[in-house]
DNA sequence: GTCACTGCAAAAATTTTGCAGCGTT
DNA sequence: AACGCTGCAAAATTTTTGCAGTGAC
């Protein structure tokens, strides 16, 4: 809950820096969008962060938070948990292994890593809760991504 | 692409056992799902499984693939890749870190640890593409979550 | 035969988009 | 002053639910 503000002054500096380079504009509701996902550190979806700004910003609307979530995202100011606008997917194998991702065209490969799955946790993290499953997920971008973005000017 | 029959065989025996166990009726169509599941190797979506098994069931529908990914799910018999319908979550932190998540309430805890952001990946992983970012997940029932579900019988 | 399951259609939930007016640069 | 951004409402997408008939036990 302990907000630091040295440090949001550092991360909105970081992102109206990054508007001025793109010429995107810096306005009241994104810089408070990006206040109210440091300020809660328990990883909000769309709808929480906008009932949060509510209070401070009561004239919000809830796709303006869509458009910045993405946005700041899309910058590198902020990151998914998970994917951004993934749909569930399922799998069938139950043996413990891991995950390499494709960022871009989402391509998941399973591997198997005997130095990983072993990997003691922490104390700290044992004592959460009942750990069933450790899983490493690498994300990335694939070989073929690679390839189609080369041909683009980036 | 290759399958491996008596691989089907036996998940198809474990699945029909815990219906028998839990009165849960086995029908065509949750068969075929699971060996849809159990065919595609690249964690698809509900949306794949179902074109992928219309094919073989034209008069499959989609809600039934639904109400089945989420038995075989909550069997235990499958799993999600990332949480099952979860909305997009955000989280400012940019520094590496990983993370213990609660698979029933989604409580989700950053953590700090020196020895699994130094892993090294295996060459066959790294050579799938270019990597950002290597993240532990580490799923479980957290300590509050725990106490409600004791007060059930389970 | 019973009652859980399926398919259909319709609803709910989540996220995106078109447009007219507003606010940043 | 220009034009990108916001809020509104409406649409698109993903997932769930009610219901009547069907099929597994």
């Amino acid at each position: 809950m302990k907000i630091d503000a040295r440090l949001v002054e550092k991360r909105i500096k970081e992102f109206t820096d990054l508007c001025q380079q793109n010429r995107i504009k810096v306005t009241k509701q994104r810089i408070e969008v990006l206040i109210e996902v440091l300020r809660c550190n328990d990883h909000p979806d769309a709808e929480k962060v906008f009932t949060g700004l509510r209070k401070k910003m009561p004239k919000i609307s809830l796709d303006t938070v869509y458009r910045t979530l993405r946005l700041l995202n899309d910058l590198g100011v902020i990151t998914t948990f998970g994917f951004f606008r993934e749909k569930t997917r399922f799998e069938a194998n139950l043996k413990p292994h891991h995950h390499f991702i494709c960022r871009q065209c989402g391509l998941a490969v399973d591997f198997f890593c005997d130095e990983m799955s072993r990997l003691e946790l922490p104390q700290q993290v044992r004592s959460l809760g009942k750990i069933d499953r450790t899983q490493v997920e690498v994300t990335g971008i694939c070989n073929n991504c690679a390839k189609s973005v080369k041909n683009k000017t980036k």
